[in-house]
DNA sequence: GTCTATAAGTGGATAGAC
DNA sequence: GTCTATCCACTTATAGAC
């Protein structure tokens, strides 16, 4: 789970084969890279993984709770301030979703929404987590951010509901185009690709959803 | 190929393999199916396998290639008709986009929908066939349905790029949520489902770029 | 066109020496 | 904690009898 090395400047081996997986698992997908695989990227034979993880599915049980404990650790934005939403509703939209994608940006985390993309199809616990966290949970978020906007009339009076599906549905999009489709065929991180163009949705739904007073 | 009895009233071994290797595909993903697995929901032996397709490989180009197949004898809804683009531009995107869906929904067609979310990770020609064909012709299709409703100014000005993006990313997010997420849990065709849905973005998005002359 | 038999390889996982 | 050696289940695919 560390990524860096401890005090005699040395990295674990258990880190290895954590790093190598995520970096394998990420390529080809989970079945199709073998433990002997790991093994030989780790520079050990297959049976030493044994030492430090109780069988293959144990290494990605171990990804995914890396990928959870960095998501919980981040927080929601829920506390940037509601003077800000008040005040400046653009500012917020676009802000607020920077901020939502920012935790997440780090070359270990981008591999590791490659390996959920890869594998949600298949593996219940993976899509259940993709599901509340990446879906459900953002869009009521989001609606009660359109809801605020609406009471204090700041934009016109759409279904909150539908604000925060055209809202977020976007940004589902370019997860899947990023890690799913791995369209357009780029090095960049995910993050620096979706805030440009998060940016001109957003541009674009506030152009219809501001009130003609405020533009 | 041919799912229909022939006129013996049998169905060709042929094709309960094509029959049977859609339906296992499409429910564990080509790597996760066996040759053995196969032969025996057919009924057979593997090695008869053999006699029908040349390998494993061969069976999952005959689905794609039946894919391809039918998508392209239905046509793309560029033959709408110009009149109805010019008169009522509601109803051209509505029924555009139904016509886009309805060649696609027969149960065959839809598991091969599920084959392709699943296989586009790794199998570089389905990636490329969904990339072309489910994202970028469409993409230019719908710029060009927009500037023509600019042209003729039945819509604001907005830039045609960014309407065709705004209207057809929901459509790509419907299909990862249904076949990729398979959510919300239904028996429901995509089709069926994603018609409704889309009517709904369809009206926001008019809400939006309609001259206010012609509300 | 289907069968039996078998080849040749890869997979996850364990036992026990060091 | 790493190694060698090994097990056994399972994979795709082929040869040849019927």
């Amino acid at each position: 789970m560390n990524e860096t090395p401890n005090e005699e400047g040395k990295v674990s081996t258990k880190d290895k084969i954590f790093q190598v997986s995520v970096d394998l698992f990420s390529e080809k997908g989970f079945n199709a890279v073998s433990i002997r695989e790991i093994a030989r990227e780790v520079g050990i034979r297959e049976s030493s993984i044994y030492n430090h993880y109780k069988n293959k599915d144990a290494i990605l049980d171990s990804i995914i709770k890396y990928f959870m404990d960095v998501m919980k650790s981040s927080g929601p934005p829920e506390d940037i301030g509601d003077e800000m939403l008040a005040q400046n509703p653009q500012s917020f939209l676009k802000l607020g979703a920077s901020m939502y994608l920012d935790h997440i940006n780090t070359p270990t985390m981008n591999k590791i929404w490659r390996i959920i993309s890869i594998e949600m199809y298949q593996n219940e616990k993976i899509r259940s987590i993709f599901l509340e966290n990446m879906l459900e949970e953002p869009l009521k978020f989001w609606e009660s951010i359109f809801t605020q906007l609406i009471e204090n009339k700041l934009i016109k009076p759409f279904d909150p509901k539908i604000l925060a599906r055209e809202y977020f549905f976007f940004g589902v999009y370019l997860f899947f185009e990023h890690f799913v489709l791995r369209y357009p065929d780029t090095e960049k991180s995910f993050v620096d690709v979706a805030k440009d163009r998060l940016m001109e949705h957003t541009n674009f739904l506030l152009s219809s959803i501001t009130l003609e007073g405020e533009k």
